[in-house]
This record gives C-alpha cells, sequence and structure tokens, in this order.
RNA sequence: AAUGCAGGUUGUUCUAUCGCCUGAAUAGCAAUAUUUGGGAGGAAAGUCCGGGCAACAUAGGGUGAUCCGCCGCAUGAAAAUGCGGGCAUAUUUCCUGAAAGGAAAUUUUGACAGAGAGUGCCACAGAAACAAGGUAGCCCCCACAGUAUUGUGGGGGUGAUAGUGAAAAUGUGAGGUAAGAGCUCACAGGUGCAGGCAGUAAUGUCUGUAUCAGGUAAACCUCGGGUGUUGAAAGGCCAAAUAGGUCCUGGUUUUAGAGCGACCCGUUCUAUUCGCCGCAAGGUGAUAACCAGGAUGGGUAGGUCGCACAGAUAAAUGAUAGGAUAUAUCGCGGGGUAACACCCGCGAAGAAACAGAACCCGGCUUACAGACCUGCACCCCAA
C-alpha cells in the first residue's frame, strides 16, 4: 500500500460535503474530532477525506494551513493500516481541528492514531 | 563604540527518505504510469486609490456617493512618486524698553482651497468660549441712616481691573471720560479689494482704500477638479435526469345548454355545426382539446473556458531525519578591571519576525525577529 494521497481520494463536492455534516456520526480525540458517514460497497475500498480548520479560532490563514498540513500529512502515512483493517467499504471523513492553540505533529498523529483505532472498532463491531 | 528614534536594503542554506499541485512528451480506450520542467511575499495582508479585462448602460444636465486640493519641472497609461521653490508652523539664536513683531538657521511639521455663506463643537477652569457679560470691581443718580470722602437698599453706565484657560475680542502709548471703551489720535499688526514693480508661477514687495468678531473643515458643509454602474460569485461555451414551453406526425373527440356527483372533470339528456365534394348516406380539410412518438429552445446540478511555464475552487508549495552557517543566549579558559563592562579562543544550542497567492498589473497604508547601511538625539571616556 502506498502513502500517496491524490485528489480522488479528497472529499470535493459541496453536495457531500453538506450531507456528512447533516448526517454523520463524530468521533472524539483531543484536538481532533472526526465525522464520518458511509456504508458497506461490494466493489472496493473507496475513502474521501477533508480537512477542516475552523476559522473562529484561527484566524491567520498561515496558522490554518499549517495545521492542515500536519493533520493530512499525520493522515496520509496511517490510511494503509485503516483501508487494510476496514475491508470493502464507501466512507467519507471530515477531520476537524477544535483545538485551541497549535499543537505540534507528534501530537496530532497520536490524535489520528486513535481516531483511526476507534472509527476502525465502530465499523467493524456495528457496520454488519 | 553603546543606546534610542527615523528611513532604506535584506528577509538563511545543503543532503536523504516519504509526499502534494501543475505544463510538456511517451505509453494506454480510459483510469493511470514513466520521463522531464515549474511551484508564495516584501508585504502574498488591509481592500484605500488608479488602470487592464468583462457585462450592462450611454442626447445633455442635475442629485447622491466617493477621491483629490500651494507652484514649477521630471518620471508614469493614470493614480502617484521624486527634485526644486513659495507660504504657514515648530525649535534654536539674534534684534526691539515692553507687548506685538522682525531677521537668520534647521533632514520640525503641514489633508497647504474656504472659518466675510450656514450648522455643530470648544472638556475642566473661568464673569464670559461669540453680537456675551453678574448680587465682583469701577463710576453716576435716587432714597434712608449718619457730623461724614461712610453704610444699606434701588435704578443705570462700563467693558479698564480679574491668581481661569490651549484660546479672552489686535498690541503699546497718548488724548478723552463720571468711570470707561478703536470713542479719537500716533506707531505697529492682521484681513479684503484695486493698482504699480519683481517672478514662468505659487508668491513677495510698495502705494491707495476699506475694515478690525477667537479656534476647529482628518466635524458637517461650501468651492474647484476627477470617477457611467457592477466586479472573476464578471462573463462565454457544453449540458444528464425530472417537470413545463414551442413545433411536427399519428390516433380519438370536435358546438351550446341543463341535471347529477362539493370543484377540476366525468357522465346522462336535449338542441345542434366552419369550408369543400355529394341527391343522400358519407368522405375530406380547418379549428380546439386529450393521448402517444419525435424534434427544438430556455434552464438546474455538473463540467469547461476566462486562467497565466505557481495557479486551487473545502483551496498544492509539505513532513521526518541529519548537517552547515549569521546572530542573540549559556558554559569553560585567557586578557582586562577595585568589581563589572569589554576583547580573544573553544564548546553547547541553532533559524525562531510579520505572515500564505485566489483574474492580472501600478501605487498607498499597516505588521515585522535578526543582519547591514544612512541620518539625528543623548551620555561617557580620551585628545
Amino acid at each position: 500500500m502506498d502513502n500517496t494521497f491524490h485528489k480522488n481520494e479528497r472529499l470535493c463536492s459541496k453536495k457531500q460535503i453538506d450531507t456528512l455534516f447533516e448526517k454523520g456520526q463524530t468521533v472524539n480525540a483531543y484536538p481532533i474530532k472526526l465525522i464520518y458517514l458511509g456504508g458497506r460497497s461490494e466493489s472496493k475500498t473507496d475513502v474521501k477525506a477533508m480537512f477542516v480548520v475552523p476559522k473562529k479560532k484561527f484566524k491567520h490563514a498561515n496558522d490554518r494551513n499549517k495545521l492542515k498540513r500536519r493533520m493530512r500529512e499525520a493522515y496520509r502515512l496511517q490510511k494503509g493500516e485503516f483501508y487494510v483493517s476496514i475491508g470493502s467499504y464507501k466512507l467519507n471523513l471530515a477531520i476537524l481541528y477544535y483545538g485551541n492553540k497549535t499543537e505540534e505533529y507528534d501530537a496530532i498523529f497520536k490524535a489520528t492514531a486513535k481516531l483511526l483505532n476507534n472509527l476502525t472498532k465502530q465499523i467493524v463491531t456495528g457496520g454488519s
């Protein structure tokens, strides 16, 4: 499994984003929150993710970019394992930073790992 | 040399691994893969001006909104910027008996048209902050008391005096007066107008004349000049599905009134048709409604162009590891000192300021660690 992260793994369509925020369920791990929505798919795993840092908490575009990059990097390095463990599944994710100050990369990496673990458990136990 | 302030320049770098956006080429039906290029800033920020670009509008004028506002030259498409000059202002020095004022110097500052159009505001203090002025003071008159140049009360004049204030009605002197007052005069000062002279001009200067009632226009406002309006969410193109519109073809029914079912509509009954052909039965066409099929146009989701050898549309330019430096900091050693400071060497740590393009240019404004340069201020030491 590659560590790539191409455009077709990102969530871009505005409609899908709206429905995700309307109906999705959440998993927490400070300073990150994960919103997901999906169902079983026959053919292959199809996971789309997006990263959100609220403008209300971080006023400078500079800071938001930094946090998004850190989250994206953490997700990119860990998603391979995650894909394998969930099997063929169609899933939309929104990864949302809700802390009040900028955390270092280490903290974000650990939080992402925890999130993905919890999500896998929920899908595997409750999904069938 | 240090510190502070102002202005300007600059705004680390190398390697490896894993990645991101994108142009071109090759392979592939395509997804994609490979190769090879490109990938944040001086402010990308604020969105305050000017332009390009686009759509709409466009006889002329006004209102509104907004920007600009001394003069000359240069650069520029324009905004604007630079240089020089003028005026005012500030500081310092000097002149003058004082006040007002004048002269010189300066890298002081000036949003530098108008406060003789109007409105607003001018805290505190002060009698009064603009046609003002009192139970202060000064002066006059009347009444009462009294020996009174006094006291009390009333009426009037006055703007000289006043421990205010950022600012007090132009200043000084003289006359004048009951006391006073530009009330009058002299000298000085401000402002408007007219003329002469100097200057390209702003302006300066002289003469005459009128006048003498503060400040604030980065308060409204007035005057002069500029801007047509809206911004890339502009605008062009393609366009699924669904539901409408229009047209064509085929089929069925074709008009009016009444009853029944709440209405649409359906159904029943009664009367009954616009042209042509035909004696008639009937046929055919037109019109309208419905059904089916087809075509077409508008238009939504979406896509694409606009759009750039950075170029997204939930927004790329990153992460990790290891070095190299500038500099602040820390430690050790040496010099130096009364002790510090300071200087030299070695080691540690090591980019960390403001900040992220969103149609593109030119300005303006604001933010900014450290380094370097220039100017100014202040202090110390030495000569």
